[in-house]
RNA sequence: GGGCGCAUAGCUCAGCUGGGAGAGCGCCUGCCUUACAAGCAGGAUGUCGGAGGUUCGAGUCCUUCUGCGCCCACCA
């Protein structure tokens, strides 16, 4: 009884219910073992409450294909799978939901509020993760870790208190970015720069005891209430004899300076720049190197403080219209220009950032850089493509020391305490019972949580165990490689390099391999706004996991973007459907009495062994060097050029009939070529490859099966040859037949005609290559064959000239010039070869290798030439 | 201002350390051939953005220009 398989591929009846058996046998599992070699990698932690998009599908069908190529090639490979908590982003969503029933998270009070907050956690916490496993995701699941649980809590905790102590970590007040939306300070890395259109408005301030004016030019017109100088550039002449003198601010009447600092410019504006250190960075810093006095006047929200005077209260909009009336009536207003200029918006809410002064906690940066620069230049942390590198260190030259504190509720507590006696601090894991340097128990905890940056850079080791001395930690620490976008090289990968450096003491990972963006057909971002993203479930759906990785995968280089094209879906499906077949085509033979003996290998059966052999040193090569878009095209080549289009239409004779002794060997072949390509594109395609090899190869499972490495016995360098040779002459004939217009269901003779003994016992042996590939029958392979003219049409080939003999379908003329040509090509080809050889440069400086090949093809269009010039002249006569 | 990427067939893109230009889709022709019409066979299409240079040899390396995109910094 032969068993029956499904005409077209279904991966909805096979996906999940793989999934389900791999985990059900724990093949995701893995536990350090010193007998063999870890692989690790750590998932980029998706938001817990986040929905999977195309970012994720290609991220970690990246880390899938290497985790589930590394687990067959006998590594015992870990990848830790997990969420983070996403302070910012799970705030927002749940004061949101808040505001839809008209509360506040102040209403709730903290404690209320961080129920709430769990409970959403639970609720919509773990989506991604099984979304995840649509994908195919061989995820340990049993190490599943969230960056708010206790043991990374632990972690948190400990880093904090471990840097407090070394004075790396310091409570400073500083000129922070602020977003009056989220009510938080955020750092550096988390302000975005948006070009805007903008006015520039040149006001003018009245210098005390004279009714002189100095006119400055402003975008922010009602920073001018904070404003505690006016600076000229100390070489501008125009202005020098003013240095020195007191301006009255208008509205707030205050008398500042003139100072003259290097940092204005001269020719913008009016080369006059008005001085508010409490809300411009550079301003600020000017106000350092001059000793103004900085002065806050904006609330939280963003409106006016009561520094503003009577603007107490406005929102900073109406107080900037305000302003400029105020001024225009004082006869202070000369003029409003447009101007583009940037703006600081806050990437998670879009909200213009304020700068202000703000007490925050902040970690010192200087030190900790250095050995995150010296691991990258001495090679020691692997950058994927090498032009990231550049960006990573341009960042850690130019890095300020990050600002860590977040005023909201949802993350990891500052654990550092007030004295409400001696107003100083102790920092402690733990909550102290007493002040450390007073002694009093009046104890109250800052309020602020940590930026959710601060746990993730401690993902690597703290999903580990540490600060525990693990089993784990030991053994599958450093990772080996961590896969993600190149956007959060500052965010993420950055501070895990140095974190890790710091205090594990080794680098978190070997290597990073950055990836692209995928974009819309069109090329643009998926964004929400433009409603132009692509659900990759949506797309699982509809075309299954398989598809949609191999789309992601095929055809793309590392680090660069990418387009998601349906009609890529629909190749990867066809290809589904492809292997689906080949397989489907060998269960047709594959019983258990078959006459033969299976290690009759044939020339194409040893061709086909040696290619797919050649297959894996490459597929495994590219693999290692993250080329995973080379190697899995390669593999879809060889799957179906090769092995579809050539050698099963090859041995389909010898299955065919009964009799043919080797019938076993065919099979055998068929079922070798079928596990080593399946297994080769087990890591991008888990699903069908499990499929075929459980249900048409009886495998028990191709995750646990060796990866098949290349084997040097297997190399057929003689059957290569041969059958290449059998190609093309097929390949001719093919293209004959179309010229000729002969019909594909009309058989035709053959004539091949070589003097060489070997070429015409490859031709014998080869006679039904010829009627199944060709419909091409009664050949005839003599050694010398005279008959010419309009009977036959004629063509050469390596080492052998081929008739066919289509009487009435022959014009003279059409074959002249089709020798003709031939001939013209073959002389191309041997000036080319001859230009090579006679080049002494060439002779000299190329690799011998080079020349060999070089010399033989000479050789070997020169008796082609030869030959087609005998043709030219029967044709002639 | 500093840096990076892209420019290759009509479209979307590969091309791994320099050694005879490729794929998918689309297009044209012929086939429902007993694995697959989601298929088979055959075919057409490229000044590899322009200009220099290095080299025996350049799509690949260097310089420069043009166009598009991105990142960082600055922007009174």
């Amino acid at each position: 009884m032969k068993k029956e398989l499904a005409k077209n591929y279904d991966f909805k009846s096979v996906e999940d219910r793989l999934y389900t058996n791999w985990l059900e046998k724990k093949y995701f599992h893995a536990e350090a073992d010193e007998t063999k070699k870890p692989f690790t990698i750590v998932i980029p932690p998706p938001n817990v409450t986040g929905q999977l998009h195309m970012g994720h599908a290609l991220d970690n069908t990246m880390q899938d294909i290497l985790i589930r190529a590394k687990k067959m090639q006998g590594y015992n490979a870990l990848w830790v799978p997990g969420c983070d908590h996403a302070s910012i982003s799970t705030e927002l969503k749940i004061v949101e939901a808040l505001a839809e029933e008209g509360k506040t998270k102040e209403d709730l009070g903290r404690e209320g509020y961080l129920e709430r907050a769990w409970q959403w956690k639970e609720t919509y916490g773990g989506r991604i993760l099984n979304q995840l496993q649509k994908i195919g995701c061989a995820c340990d699941w049993d190490r599943e870790r969230f960056t708010m649980d206790e043991g990374l809590s632990d972690a948190v905790l400990e880093v904090f208190v471990r840097m407090y102590d070394e004075g790396k970590i310091y409570r400073g007040e500083k000129l922070i970015n602020w977003c009056p939306n989220c009510q938080t300070s955020i750092s550096d890395a988390e302000v975005d720069h948006e070009e805007k259109e903008g006015s520039l408005w040149h006001l003018c301030y009245v210098i005390d005891g004279t009714q002189e004016k100095l006119c400055f030019a402003t975008t922010r017109p009602e920073t001018m209430l904070g404003d505690t100088a006016l600076a000229v550039n100390p070489k501008d002449e125009r202005y020098a004899a003013f240095v020195g003198k007191t301006v009255t601010v208008p509205v707030v009447n205050r008398k500042i300076p003139v100072i003259a600092d290097d940092y204005v410019d001269m020719e913008f504006g009016t080369g006059i720049v008005k001085i508010t250190p409490g809300h411009d960075p550079n301003d600020y810093e000017v106000g350092l190197r001059h000793n103004l006095p900085v002065i806050n006047i904006m609330n939280d929200d963003g409106t006016m403080n009561e520094n503003a005077g009577k603007y107490n209260g406005f929102t900073s909009k109406d107080c900037r219209a305000a302003i400029v009336r105020e001024f225009d009536s004082l006869g202070l207003f000369v003029k409003k220009e447009e101007l583009k200029h940037s703006v600081g918006v806050h990437e998670r809410c879009g909200e213009v950032i304020e700068p202000l002064i703000r007490k925050q906690w902040f970690v010192k940066m200087a030190e900790l850089a250095k050995p995150a620069i010296d691991v990258y230049l001495n090679k020691e942390l692997n950058i994927v493509p090498p032009r990231f590198g550049k960006i990573y260190l341009n960042w850690l030259n130019n890095i300020k020391d990050w600002c860590i504190s977040r005023q909201l509720w949802w993350g990891h507590r500052i654990p550092a305490y007030f004295c409400e006696k001696c107003g100083k601090i102790t920092v402690s894991k733990t909550a102290p019972e007493k002040c450390v340097h007073c002694g009093s128990e009046n104890l109250k905890q800052d309020e602020d949580v940590l930026d959710t940056w601060f746990s993730s850079a401690l993902w690597p080791f703290s999903t580990l165990g540490w600060p525990k001395e693990t089993p784990e930690m030991k053994y599958f620490y450093p990772t080996d490689v961590l896969v993600t976008g190149y956007d959060i090289i500052f965010f993420w990968v950055i501070r895990m390099v140095f974190s890790g450096l710091h205090h594990t003491g080794q680098k978190p990972f070997k290597d990073v391999l950055f990836h692209g963006i995928i974009r819309d057909a069109q090329g643009r971002k998926m964004s929400k706004s433009l409603g132009n993203g692509i659900d990759p479930l949506e797309v699982i759906e509809k075309y299954g996991a398989d598809a949609l990785r191999i789309s992601l995968i095929m055809g793309t280089s590392p680090g660069n973007d990418s387009r998601f094209k349906w009609e890529k879906m629909d190749a990867s499906r066809n290809f589904l459907n492809k292997i689906w077949n080949s397989a489907r085509f060998i269960l047709m033979f594959d019983s258990e009495n078959i006459k033969g003996d299976e290690a009759n290998l044939t020339s194409a059966d040893k061709w086909i062994l040696s290619k797919v052999n050649n297959l894996a040193l490459e597929v495994t090569e590219n693999l290692n060097n993250y080329e995973l878009g080379l190697a899995v095209t390669k593999i879809y080549n060889f799957l179906w050029d090769e092995f579809c289009d050539w050698y099963i239409e090859m041995v389909k004779p010898r299955l065919y009939n009964e009799d043919d002794d080797t019938k076993a060997a065919a099979i055998a072949t068929l079922k070798t070529v079928l596990t080593n390509s399946m297994k080769l594109l087990h890591p991008f395609m888990p699903f069908i490859t499990e499929e075929v090899y459980t249900s048409v190869l009886s495998g028990e499972s191709i995750m646990i099966s060796q990866w098949p490495f290349y084997n040097e016995a297997l190399k057929s360098e003689k059957e290569e040859t041969e059958i290449e040779l059998v190609k093309s002459a097929v390949k001719n004939i093919r293209n004959i037949r179309a010229e000729k217009n002969v019909a594909p269901s009309k058989k035709i003779e053959a004539v091949i005609v070589s003097e060489d003994a070997q070429i015409r016992d490859t031709f014998t042996r080869s006679e039904n290559f010829f009627k199944t590939l060709a419909n091409a029958f009664n050949l005839t392979v003599p050694e010398k064959f005279d008959i010419c003219g309009d009977e036959y049409v004629s063509f050469v080939i390596d080492g052998a000239v081929v008739y066919l003999p289509l009487a009435g379908l022959v014009d003279i003329e059409k074959e002249l010039q089709r020798a003709e040509k031939e001939k013209e090509k073959l002389l191309q080809e041997i000036k080319r070869a001859e230009g090579k050889l006679k080049n002494e440069g060439f002779l000299a400086k190329a690799p011998q290798k080079l020349i060999d090949e070089e010399t033989e093809k000479l050789e070997k269009y020169k008796a082609m030439l030869e030959k087609t010039d005998e043709q030219l002249n029967a044709l002639r006569r």
